[in-house]
DNA sequence: TAATTATTGCAACAATATCGCATTACATGA
DNA sequence: TCATGTAATGCGATATTGTTGCAATAATTA
């Protein structure tokens, strides 16, 4: 199944770098320009997902949150990351640290979300 | 505000104690032997929580997931752990490793919630 | 330019979680 | 033991988030 451009996907993947940050349909579609139904935002966000391009992760107010992958490997085995979800100013961001734990060896780890709630920076 | 015991307390806390895992309302309402409504189920969950008693994660499935406290530290301060979902089994354990992460000075952490999904010991 | 088929919009649906309000029942003091 | 204040409960309604089926649209390509 080829993947078409179209307004639709460039607009939120453009949303997506200008904010740099991890997103929620929600907002993506309050800040794009064009309008664009909720059901086909969920399309293409889980669409960037599968291609790698995009990554989620749920914070602990239930909602899944969608941002660009940088670091991220394109080989599947992306490293897992922290992300910082600010209560003051509502947005998620990725942090640099890479996430550590250990655990007994017959475990199989297929995901990993892990959500820190603050405040941040500029909100502190 | 006084809590009281009754038996739909006492209930519940009796399913996550034998159980001894994270568990969803859900699985908290079909484990238990009387009924009770789900809406109470999730007053009582919210209610230990606030007190201390139990501690919540959101797992990458959207869904709330409460466990007993052990380690946890009753002065707030809690140990903030990784949680272990198997998608096969469907459970959610509490992991002894401690979550360790660096972060900017400014920001404040209020809360952790870190999931691993994957599939546990038993099932792999 | 026509044809193929990925993409979209709409509406309906499912699932999770919360809330208001009337009712019930726990716990305490008399 | 009983009366009383009020926490806890059940019920129904509601909010929110996310997905799906289907018909219509539009991007690609030959």
């Amino acid at each position: 199944m080829k993947r078409r451009n179209t307004p639709t996907t460039e607009a939120v993947l453009n949303v997506l770098k200008k904010t740099g940050k991890a997103m929620s349909q929600d907002a993506i579609e309050q800040k794009i320009e064009i309008e664009i139904n909720r059901a086909t935002i969920y399309r293409v966000l889980n669409r960037f997902c599968e291609d790698g391009i995009l990554h989620k992760v749920v914070a602990e107010d239930s909602k899944q949150y969608f941002a660009l992958c940088l670091e991220c490997d394109k080989n599947q085995e992306s490293i897992h990351h922290f992300h910082f979800r600010c209560i003051k100013c509502e947005t998620i961001e990725c942090l640099p640290g890479e996430v550590n734990f250990s655990i007994p060896d017959k475990y199989k780890v297929k995901n990993v979300n892990c959500v820190l709630t603050g405040t941040c920076d500029e909100c502190s």
